[in-house]
DNA sequence: TGTTAGCACTCCTAATCAATGAGTGCTAAT
DNA sequence: ATTAGCACTCATTGATTAGGAGTGCTAACA
């Protein structure tokens, strides 16, 4: 289906080369002189007339160079471009050398991405949304106060104070915590329903409320990460393309990449559908945010098993070097797997 | 010494006033009309001479009208301004329902003051440098892994997840909390020194290795309060701007809002110098950081007992609608030495 | 039949220029 | 001390122009 003589495909990739060089409309004598085919600029001139009729590129006005179309992109991702297979640098050590906090360590990914690329880049924590219950425990802090921490399969550990009239005894704090952590563990958060409950509170007798609020305090953490956190950097970097960096545009685009939950909707479509390489390329309409129109967005999962994943991706103008991006979450896909499986070792 | 005669005055605060609302340079004719000092236009560019010749305004070019300079700015800050006295709004409720964790109430109040100022808003959260230890508690996750909690008296909690050769039984880990809270609690991490390390190790015997993997949480927990967390919100808003949106500016902006640590030590010079207010404006030049010359900034800490402090901050042009900033820090420092005072009740 | 040279045409861009108008400084009259 | 009047400055705007890049089409060519 997505047939194309071999002469128009390489002058398809000629411009759509070019043009990611330079951002400018590129015209048939340029094609002509820079490429291999030998050919004059009139000949060019007809091949584009066809590519142009067959929708892979297109005129921004009469008589000026063509440009890529989105599938014009579309046709260079999937067909043209050569899949680099670049063996995976360490840039992982050094990253977590110097961080201890998760959340530092994505932030920190998240700005060598976009230094790596100059596009802007986001990530996702990875959620922990199917996960198990691995530890619960409640403690004394003082007088009025009670820290409830929870830890899950993949060790993400989340705390919630909660205050209570007055203190328990050591005791019963022990006795809440095994009741807490009997009923609670292995459990994932979907499968603590009304009948774990009721047996809980029964269990729990005079401190039932505690009780109540510990199951609070996991709700809370579980819906803390239904709108899940998501880093960014290099936001600014959109400014450097001056297809994007007109004002209009630019203050959408900055308003989206500041409003995390229009990244978050736009990294859950990655999530719906699969692919082999886990890598997704979106092109200008083909994203389902409207603000994204004039960009593209590249994302790609990686995978924590246990059923926990997070999303890595670059957003630039659609003229982005594929190449590279592409390159760049591949690489940074595969540490990923690789740093969350275990915490470090001090 | 600032001394200007009743007139200047009148015209100074004229003049700064229609150019916060128009961003427009102003001229004679103006203030002659839509003032109620009934004089001239001739009488006012006399008067506008001599408060130029003074260094209150000045001229983009010759024959436009006049803008604020800094100075200008300045006395209009410290002696023009009519300061409102305003209630406190009761936004704090409100926002606290919604949310649970710190970081998120942060990121709330950010937003909110960037709404309602339309510029942009910073705050960092509550730095707990001189804070004390109130609980520390270590407890076996899973076989090899130990969770360490840290609560200290402005109820921060932080926790570090540390790997082990083997699992402690639960006598020792018993003992090993009540060591490290008799020796840790109500110590500021200043105070924890060699000595107090050393002891604690010895007491802890053969287990001294989990003790000062401990000290090193607690150490990590503080170093990264260090470069304390920061939250910004309406980063865009400076495009609505036009002195600030041309694109070279608003790049150098944007970059130094992303650059986290950049506002950090912006904010820290607030720290420095203390006022009875609390509030703090820097014009233009002001600032210490090159990149705020064409901005002001205008920021106010709040303050929860214990050392424990924090700051807010709003950026935007000079321009400035000056009163409504530092009425509406006033009234967020206010419910913010509130919040933090006593966690939420449930 | 595919390729190419040539040419008229389109349309964007940058440069130039004049007109406009807001605003000033100065002087002379009140 | 205030103001009316006037000459002057200078940014902004719109119109016009020239230049150039690029196209589509036609006719000639291998």
């Amino acid at each position: 289906m997505e047939e194309l003589e071999e002469r128009k495909r390489k002058i398809l990739n000629a411009i759509i080369r070019n043009y990611l060089d330079t951002g400018e409309p590129v015209g048939s004598r340029t094609i002509s002189k820079y490429s291999d085919l030998n050919l004059s600029s009139a000949t060019i001139r007809n091949e584009m007339s066809d590519l142009e009729e067959m929708g892979y590129i297109l005129q921004p006005h009469t008589s000026s160079g063509r440009i890529p179309s989105d599938r014009g992109y579309r046709f260079y991702v999937d067909n043209l471009m050569k899949q680099k297979e670049q063996e995976v640098t360490e840039m992982k050590d050094f990253v977590i050398e110097h961080t201890q906090r998760m959340e530092q360590v994505l932030q920190q990914m998240a700005k060598m991405l976009a230094i790596n690329t100059n596009y802007t880049a986001m990530i996702t924590a990875p959620s922990y949304h199917h996960n198990k219950v691995k530890f619960i425990q409640i403690s004394q802090v003082d007088k009025e106060q009670i820290l409830a921490v929870i830890v899950t399969e993949g060790n993400i550990v989340k705390n919630k104070m909660i205050s209570t009239k007055e203190a328990l005894d050591n005791e019963t704090l022990l006795k809440l915590n095994i009741l807490l952590n009997t009923n609670l563990n292995g459990l994932s958060a979907e499968q603590i329903n009304l009948g774990t409950i009721a047996r809980l509170k029964e269990q729990a007798g005079i401190h039932s409320d505690i009780v109540s609020d510990v199951l609070d305090a996991l709700a809370d953490a579980i819906q803390e990460d239904e709108d899940l956190e998501i880093y960014t950097s290099g936001t600014t970097n959109i400014l450097k393309y001056p297809e994007l960096s007109d004002s209009k545009k630019a203050s959408e685009l900055l308003t989206t990449f500041e409003e995390k939950q229009q990244l978050i909707s736009l990294v859950n479509e990655t999530l719906a559908s699969e692919e082999e390489t886990g890598i997704q390329v979106y092109i200008g309409a083909e994203s389902s945010n409207q603000n994204m129109k004039d960009c593209s967005v590249v994302t790609a999962t990686y995978q924590l098993g246990e059923g926990m994943q997070g999303t890595i991706g670059i957003i630039g103008p659609k003229r982005m070097d594929y190449e590279n991006v592409m390159d760049n979450l591949k690489t940074l896909k595969v540490q990923l797997d690789a740093v969350f499986k275990k915490p470090k070792e001090n």
